[in-house]
DNA sequence: GCATTATTTCTATATTTATGGAAATATAGA
DNA sequence: TCTATATTTCCATAAATATAGAAATAATGC
């Protein structure tokens, strides 16, 4: 991970309606959400949702699977966890002010 | 946190020049870095730094204190874990496809 | 081949964001 | 108060991004 990727990546939800659409699939799971139904749950014109969709895939970070006329998204974790891993790199010049939250965090999503 | 919060945190990193300065912060630690020292190490014009500098500020996502003539800037560490953990929130349908790499970075920075 | 449905591409327009020189402001020491 | 240094604000310009209707493309079943 550099610098343009980590930027790329955060430039692709940095923008309600995406952000929206990665939370979406972020909580749907590996088996994804078709563009229809993303597009009417988040109340987003298919055209729009369209070139949203194509900035996340651009980024890494979703992917799709066409299945019959659908086609499926879903979020691509492990580009996600790169990049936090990326944001959070050598935090805190080792003064443990940082890293006892992330741990914090992983209790959290474990447990809920 | 809300959608709305997050982009706008969002966004003051999806930038090159600010996805730089943040990085600089979180490594020095809580006692933080002088603006000049930052335009120094990044080469960045003062004005053009201001400018970034004001956009993380108005983020939260770095907090600065007057010492002198200097301002010292830092890192907010508390806004920056909120946001991973709404990024992360009720993620992957329970399937842990995800969290198992959230552990992997919290083992990463404790290590490191 | 034709009709239906799902999604994307094209297009124009509107809006937001980034850049850096010059001037202004703030702090401190003599 | 004068001078030097640190940082910010002002400003104009340039560049990138978001929006959604209409047309085009793609997949399916009859």
């Amino acid at each position: 991970m550099d610098n343009k990727s980590a930027v790329t990546i955060l430039s692709s939800i940095a923008q309600e309606a995406r952000l929206a659409i990665f939370r979406v699939l972020v909580q749907a799971g590996v088996k994804g959400v078709s563009a229809g139904d993303i597009a009417e749950k988040l109340s987003i014109p298919n055209s729009t949702l369209s070139f949203h969709l194509k900035e996340l895939s651009h980024a890494g970070l979703v992917n799709s699977r066409q299945e019959s006329r659908y086609i499926y998204y879903s979020a691509n974790y492990q580009v996600m966890n790169n990049l936090l891993a990326y944001l959070t790199k050598n935090c805190c010049a080792g003064e443990q002010v940082c890293c006892p939250s992330i741990i914090e965090i992983k209790e959290k999503e474990t447990t809920a």
